[in-house]
DNA sequence: ATAAAAATTCAACGCTCGTTGAATGGTAGT
DNA sequence: ACTACCATTCAACGAGCGTTGAATTTTTAT
């Protein structure tokens, strides 16, 4: 396994990742991440402030980075489009290839931290605030986008459109095995290829149906 | 508030629920749900095995009648259409709809529930095993019912398209008031009127343009 | 080599956790 | 009135919780 390449600040952060993802922030005890990281209980507080700091510095490593390419991919968008708008399914592509190109890597390194999205997204506990702390400037930088893509779409049915995308690309990172169950095997949670090359298409119609009723 | 008109176990059970919902399993101690339920925590272990049997009797309560009208709703789409496929935009109907008049009673008797599957379908710890236990010979049965409407679909194409539906759908549940700050106030989390108008149209369109591909 | 700073270890605090067993009260049938 | 039986209360168990302070080792800078 090769743990001890990592100093100890990361590994913490690594464990408290991955057990955070699997049993929820109250589901996994301080001691258990250090025993995880192989490092004593106290240090979680002489590099953390507490198990809450702990999770919140868990949330920051990575999104600074996730809003930076998911930013850039629509940014690319839009200069392939000068004059004409880009089409929803190029917005909506951009939204969410960086993503599940990150996930379709063969190591695990981004794995946890989008099952903890997926858990925080649907958490009426802490959802609301935590996502919209995180990923709101990005979020309303698509949305507008998409608003310039369907200049005739009602606000409401825009809004709602983003919600349903937002469920689907969500429940995407928890990787459940559902539907492999589900499929009997036809589909793999894991397959972030398949994934890539239909949940644009199909949520771009739903926004097109949406907007033009 | 009139608590003492239900008998002790339903009220552990509602506390339990509510609970549940809010912070999750391991989230809340059973001390918490019996000072909620106004009983001593003893009483706990008399009506259920252990906290984790009480869960499962709070999932096991409402799963049949759910599971019940929802096969109804199927049936009476497919009465309707004798002779002919129903439409896939009424197979999806039939799926949500009575989920969210469920949701959409101004009590809350429902609420918490739904939000407690929201979480669990997005739990990859459990979410693939309880959602399958309790939901897959009616979700079996409603993609049967949409691959007759799509007889030229891939099955790859149709186990992804009600992934996201299955994404959509539980994140609706979850109503973590995250639209409600990302749109400004136009759209509310707890609106399942303007949901129900919107949500068929988004997914059915979503099937087709998959499935037609 | 030495002093300062950073990182780590050890022991412990008060508290809450899930769970149990034994004692008590209430209610129904005889 | 007596007896079962169901429901509830009380007290307690060992274990694990988040967190802290002081002592100790390791690294860095002079």
């Amino acid at each position: 396994m090769a743990k001890e390449k990592h100093p100890t600040r990361e590994r913490i952060l690594d464990a408290a990742e991955e057990l955070f993802a699997n049993k929820g922030y109250e589901g996994v005890s301080v001691r258990q991440i250090m025993r995880q990281a192989d490092a004593d209980v106290s240090l979680a507080y002489y590099h953390f402030k507490s198990k809450q700091d702990l999770f919140d510095q868990v949330m920051l490593r990575r999104v600074e980075y996730l809003n930076s390419i998911r930013l850039k991919a629509l940014e690319a968008v839009e200069e392939r489009h000068p004059d004409d708008a880009p089409s929803v399914e190029e917005i909506i592509d951009a939204f969410t290839h960086p993503l599940l190109d990150l996930l379709a890597k063969e190591h695990d390194e981004w794995k946890y931290y989008f099952q903890l999205i997926a858990q925080i997204n649907n958490s009426p506990e802490w959802g609301g605030e935590l996502m919209t702390r995180y990923f709101d400037p990005l979020v309303r930088r698509f949305i507008d986008a998409l608003r310039k893509a369907l200049p005739d779409c009602d606000e409401q049915d825009l809004f709602w459109s983003y919600h349903f995308l937002s469920g689907a690309l969500t429940l995407t990172f928890a990787e459940t095995k559902r539907i492999d169950n589900l499929s009997g095997g036809v589909c793999r949670s894991s397959d972030m290829a398949s994934i890539n090359e239909r949940m644009p298409a199909f949520l771009a119609a739903g926004f097109k149906a949406l907007c033009s009723r």
